[in-house]
DNA sequence: TAAACATATGAATATTTGTTCATATGTGGA
DNA sequence: TCCACATATGAACAAATATTCATATGTTTA
């Protein structure tokens, strides 16, 4: 094998980085499971921490995690921050990975 | 909303482990473009150094994750090791991922 | 305006993880 | 059989990351 014809085919080199980037958000449960519960509602940080059983600071953390990153995005009512799904396309990319670990 | 409905919608938690943990394996671009490359030839190890530019050592490494992960398979030739993919299912999931960073 | 509440943030800590270095293992050819 | 080659592995180290703790910020309501 001609391992030069073999780098023409990668992506480019900051695609590849940014992919890992977008999977390494996912490789945490926490966020994972944050994702999972905006999918059925959108829900303030409390909700978030009883829902999850974790520490308010955590949890706002990881959303900022997820925020950066554009998969989640907030607007206030009163008191409270209300989180929801930035983007419907993670859903589809969290599904295909649940399908490939129930195979 | 009530937080004890919330909850019946996640997930097993252990199925929220394992789809983090499959994750965790694609956010690391060495492992990335490990997998780009095996989706167009199957390669040594050796010359998976070469495309990667990386030492044999490293790139071991990460072929045993992969390899752990059910990713990758592989077999042996006169005294190399020649991996190729384990699973065309990874191949779509990869894909969409790099459809939604090129949104 | 003061107090109570909800959330965000920064520093510290512990854990995980990727690479390097040195070396072990195993196979084929001379 | 002995040597050269290809790969695997273990320990060490550095960097990244998740959670905790303490506290800051900002908003509502009494």
């Amino acid at each position: 094998m001609n391992t030069e014809t073999a780098k023409k085919f990668l992506p480019e080199e900051t695609s590849l980085y940014d992919l890992a980037e977008l999977y390494k958000i996912f490789g945490d449960s926490t966020r994972i499971k944050i994702l999972y519960a905006l999918f059925e509602f959108d829900l303030s940080v409390g909700e978030l921490c009883e829902i999850l059983n974790m520490t308010q600071s955590a949890v706002s953390h990881q959303l900022r995690v997820l925020k950066n990153a554009k998969l989640v995005k907030y607007r206030k009512l009163g008191k409270s921050v209300i989180y929801s799904l930035a983007d419907s396309h993670v859903k589809t990319i969290l599904d295909q990975g649940m399908e490939h670990i129930n195979e």
